[in-house]
DNA sequence: CGGCGTGGTTGAAACGTCTCAACACTCGGC
DNA sequence: GCCGAGTGTTGAGACGTTTCAACCACGCCG
């Protein structure tokens, strides 16, 4: 109960002397100052931090004081060197700048800030090389966990982290297997949506954009497709362009290939892999004149803010982003506290925003005509 | 010389032992196995890590099989609770979503990639609790250095990182003082820029569409009030119009404003706050059959990727962001490790991208009765 | 008055790394 | 055969925290 140290003073002192060899330390009050400054145990004071309610009111005030006082702040590092884990997890996106990714990470943030924990967001450019960076990273901070939208299949980086006991969640990818958890999006199902809407509108012609490259593109042609058999009920009554990138550019290549086809031949709607795409086929139509929806429709996917905003403000097919980082940055935190955590691979089911772009409903002339095309 | 531990099994068994109390370890070799797999001492394998020239080639090269073999990996709270300072530095910025942010993160994570800094990026969504929380956070991991586009002009948090000697650069804002480094923009500069650019097109009655609650925003307000002044010779030439926000929506509400104008003092241009207000304005001014640029000239400001994408892709004011990021988190390299630092306050210059929607020549006409009016 | 439980506090050990003074060995030169 | 100068290697601390067994003082019960 003796206070031995109780002014600023003799802080300042004592470290003047403490940092003789170093060039120029910080000055940083550590767990140690406290307690002599409040005149207990370095224990004590680790106690009012994590446990207050086993300290009497009256030290505990005056450990919080000193901790005032000296400006006291925790030392991560030193907290979980002890503690071997850190509190912080690795969120690695594609592509940051994408709006698809920001809202994710929201949705991540939310679930680990109310989790006391940090998130440390990488950008991998869909790079294998930066994504292995960030990856190794992420690994020397010994993160509980890893969120991640993979670049590839499978990554030797990753099945490094796994096999070391860190939870890795795949983040709107399937799962390549039972023995980790995914959750993704039900990309026939949006495909389907959209086509679905345009065919109730009346359309009979319909196109899809969108190379064939990825594995979720592929998917929604799927959907797209087997809709279209369903409801238009013959085969070429979907046409599908493939122009080289999902961009503004892509969709305006595409666009340029459907006003040259013959009239009779001519898609009345097109479902676009993207949103982006979209945005650039309705930006070649409105140049050549050709009113959309009057003319032609337009449905875009993943609902990015500009769709809304659009000249001609776009039908979308949204996917559920916030609540896609929500649920992962749940799974993840299992796994990492729950000893007996069942993996588990949630589908999340997109829907269909319908905006201007595609509210027109066919005059039936059109569907007579694309019927006998 | 003698190895009296070589083979992963006995690794295995030393750590059935090891953890017999807690519950399930993840197994994680640290430098002291690495050291009685190579039949080294612990300082050899530091060594390795960090000198390797310092090693013989032929121990180096046995350090670095057990490595290997055990899967061995850094860990950085140990190694930094030592350094006293982690590798890592912060970014706080205002809005995630926003295409600006993600191109300054770009900036500050090359240069703090090529230093070997890991770069903790925070999204403060523009708001002082969220904004202290991650400073919090950010301080109790003893990062290097803060970069942050603050909320508010002065806060006690950034105040209380500077005071325990962590360094912080203010991104894309004024400093506040001579003691510190701060980046910025001569919006000033940007807002004659695209002044300049109508008035030399022959447009005489000019809209200035922003609120001005921003520092920034009024600096480019006068900017173009000055060029305005100086160019059109005359009071009036200037209308300013101010929407609730500077978003999509805040746009077409200053556009419908315009539109009711009468013909004779209307403007014939506009110089918007932000791009997306620019892109409200198209929006509105299209869907009232205004062409642009042949009926009404627009330029926005920040050059964000959607103004190339517009349906008439939009002239716009750029601030170099990525350089923005690199200057930025340079400066803060340097002020966390040259002992002495000279503080700087760069300001970029903006460039004016042009685009369609300010290509057209004001016929002459337009111009007498601009000068009349 | 002795024993016991309890609420509060203590101090040392441990986490994994880096640093640095000290030591060992080798090789030339004398 | 000894010395000195390298060149490699070692091992003990220190970084700031948490944990935990041990301890202390106190009041209560029998």
């Amino acid at each position: 109960m003796l206070r031995r140290f109780n002014h600023a003073g003799d802080l300042m002192r004592r470290y003047r002397v403490r940092t003789a060899t170093p060039r120029e330390a910080p000055l940083t009050a550590g767990i140690r100052d406290v307690a002599l400054w409040a005149g207990v145990s370095v224990g004590t004071v680790s106690n009012v931090l994590n446990r207050p309610e086993a300290v009497s009111p009256a030290t505990r005030e005056r450990v919080q004081t000193a901790i005032a006082a000296l400006g006291f702040v925790r030392n991560e590092s030193a907290r979980h060197l002890r503690a071997g884990r850190s509190r912080t997890i690795g969120l690695v996106v594609l592509d940051i700048a994408n709006p698809f990714f920001t809202d994710v990470a929201r949705g991540v943030e939310d679930v680990a800030a109310a989790a006391g924990l940090a998130v440390m967001l990488c950008n991998s450019d869909d790079r294998a090389d930066r994504e292995a960076a960030h990856l190794d990273v992420l690994t020397e901070q010994r993160v509980q966990g890893v969120l991640i939208t993979p670049t590839a299949e499978l990554s030797p980086h990753v099945e490094a982290l796994r096999s070391r006991g860190t939870p890795v969640v795949l983040l709107d990818r399937r799962a390549t297997g039972p023995g980790q958890c995914a959750v993704a999006v039900d990309d026939a199902l949006g495909g389907r949506l959209a086509a679905d809407h345009l065919l109730e509108r009346g359309h009979r012609r319909i196109a899809f954009i969108g190379s064939s490259g990825l594995p979720q593109v592929h998917e929604r042609h799927d959907g797209v497709a087997a809709a279209v058999r369903e409801g238009a009920g013959f085969e070429d009554a979907l046409t599908v362009f493939s122009p080289a990138h999902l961009t503004v550019a892509g969709g305006r290549e595409a666009a340029a290939q459907i006003i040259g086809l013959p009239a009779g031949r001519r898609p009345t709607a097109a479902v676009c892999a993207n949103d982006l795409t979209a945005l650039g086929v309705l930006q070649e139509m409105v140049r050549h004149g050709v009113r959309v929806p009057e003319d032609f429709a337009i449905v875009g996917y993943d609902d990015i803010d500009f769709a809304a905003a659009a000249a001609v403000p776009l039908t979308s097919v949204r996917k559920p982003r916030v609540e896609l980082g929500r649920r992962a940055a749940e799974l993840l935190l299992d796994e990492a506290s729950d000893p007996d955590h069942q993996h588990s691979q949630p589908v999340f089911e997109p829907t269909l925003v319908v905006r201007e772009s595609s509210m027109v409903r066919r005059p039936s002339r059109a569907v007579v005509s694309g019927g006998i095309g």
